[in-house]
DNA sequence: TCTGGGGTCCTAGGACCC
DNA sequence: TCTGGGGTCCTAGGACCC
């Protein structure tokens, strides 16, 4: 028996255009309508363009830096390091204006939140512009919106609106004729579908499904069979069946990492241990920061796969005694797990650890002799420290074990002030004129 | 010299139990 | 002379996302 959907839901995705580049380009008025590009840590691959570096050379994405220079530099682009501080903060400052349209937010990623619209009697392509002019004008990010009768429509009409100039950056499919909402299918691969990646983009096109309109058309039992059932709920959802809802609660975290490559190769495992202990206090600072507590860690260091030298990757989890989220506690852990797995003679790339079997505050088990591990003192020390680092946060109250030198920290040679978030980098007419 | 980091969900297969 | 079948839990790995 077939389900007859009593009331179509709509949602809408709102995404913010190339937004790390556009963070750049609002607060240094020199970058406006020039090609810029944002580099990953360490300045290696490019992640973010401008509208007017793709126009130069849209293959630029996920490559690496330094293949590119030369030629960026010859065309003019401007390249920056990633200045993740200056996002995270236009990012909250986005989901902010966003709240004024709807009480239903669910945060996607930094540059994209969903957007429950069903029950606003509005014309929405209409609304959809008021929200993209909104906006502009109180924070200067440029966005398009999208809507659908399901998460994955509004998340192919947001696509839809940033490459079709014709529709002004909103497009809504919830109001269009089936005809209409095909015709728009029929020309776009299924790579441009929520969830199908590039492996099951090729399975597709073996299959002869290689547009969104066939996929739409598919036999969901079969998707099932061939593929899993997230293709069959995609498949669903691309019919209008909603079958996500807006997830506005704040999931609990299952697992903490904190991991990155080195600004250099390391073979020194004292400096392994260094890198080793900024990550356990980092990932400890955010377990905190959420009330969890962590029953396990993961320490790993790899060298490169791009290095010459065979792959090589220990990884080392394993049980703490009693649920913790002490950073002293947990860099204790981590170094002595690094020793553990340090071989001699690598020369290592990138470090990283993992907490995971994360449980809230009130789950917390007594230990044997029946109280917490984590007793009140240094529960005390652990929110002094997190409010000293909240504070001052270029100057961080950190572990000894994390060391002074850190030679084996990324580089980020390029990046913009903090022009949001750090006072001294606050722009004023006396930084604009060094602008 | 230089090739991102942080996640989620699903599945298959092994171990173990009755 | 027999070698079933169903359930659960765990782990590794694949695929995908931004």
């Amino acid at each position: 028996m077939q389900s007859i959907p009593t009331k179509q839901k709509i949602f809408a995705l709102a995404d913010v255009n190339s937004m790390y580049a556009s963070c750049e380009q609002i607060f240094n008025p020199k970058l406006r309508d020039k090609p810029v590009v944002v580099l990953s840590n360490n300045d290696g691959c490019v992640i973010a363009q401008s509208k007017e570096a793709k126009a130069l050379l849209e293959i630029y994405m996920c490559r690496p830096w330094f293949e590119l220079k030369e030629e960026a530099a010859k065309l003019g682009v401007i390249a920056l390091s990633s200045n993740y501080e200056l996002y995270a903060d236009m990012s909250n400052r986005f989901v902010q204006v966003l709240s004024q349209f709807t009480p239903r937010i669910e945060v996607y990623s930094i540059d994209e939140s969903f957007l429950e619209m069903t029950g606003i009697n509005k014309d929405l392509t209409v609304y959809g512009q008021e929200i993209k002019n909104t906006v502009k004008q109180w924070i200067g990010l440029p966005i398009c919106v999208g809507f659908g009768h399901s998460k994955t429509l509004a998340k192919l009409a947001n696509h839809i609106a940033k490459k079709q100039v014709n529709f002004n950056g909103v497009c809504d499919l919830s109001s269009m004729t089936e005809n209409e909402v095909d015709t728009l299918m029929e020309k776009l691969s299924v790579s441009k579908v929520w969830g199908v990646g590039r492996k099951m983009e090729e399975k597709l096109n073996r299959l002869g499904i290689n547009n969104v309109l066939r996929l739409k058309r598919a036999d969901p039992k079969r998707i099932r069979d061939e593929f899993n059932v997230v293709l069959e709920r995609t498949v669903k959802e691309l019919n209008g069946d909603s079958h996500l809802e807006i997830e506005e609660t704040f999931l609990e975290a299952k697992q903490i990492m904190s991991s990155r490559s080195f600004g250099k190769r390391i073979d020194a495992l004292n400096e392994l241990e260094e890198a080793v202990s900024y990550h356990a206090s980092n990932a400890c600072e955010r377990l905190r920061q959420q009330n969890l507590f962590a029953n396990a860690i993961t320490v790993f260091i790899q060298n490169s796969p791009f290095d010459k030298a065979p792959y090589h990757g220990p990884i080392y989890t394993f049980g703490l005694p009693s649920p913790t989220n002490n950073t002293m506690q947990i860099a204790k852990a981590a170094i002595w797990a690094v020793r553990k797995i340090f071989k001699a003679g690598i020369y290592f790339q990138k470090a990283g650890v993992m907490l995971s079997e994360l449980v809230p505050q009130a789950g917390q088990q007594m230990d044997i002799f029946g109280y917490n591990s984590d007793n009140e003192k240094s529960q005390l020390l652990m929110k002094t420290m997190d409010e000293i680092n909240k504070k001052f946060p270029n100057n961080r109250f950190k572990l000894a074990s994390e060391g002074t030198k850190k030679t084996w920290v990324m580089n980020r040679d390029l990046k913009s002030p903090n022009y949001t978030t750090d006072w001294k980098d606050l722009p004023t007419t006396i930084n604009h004129s060094r602008l």
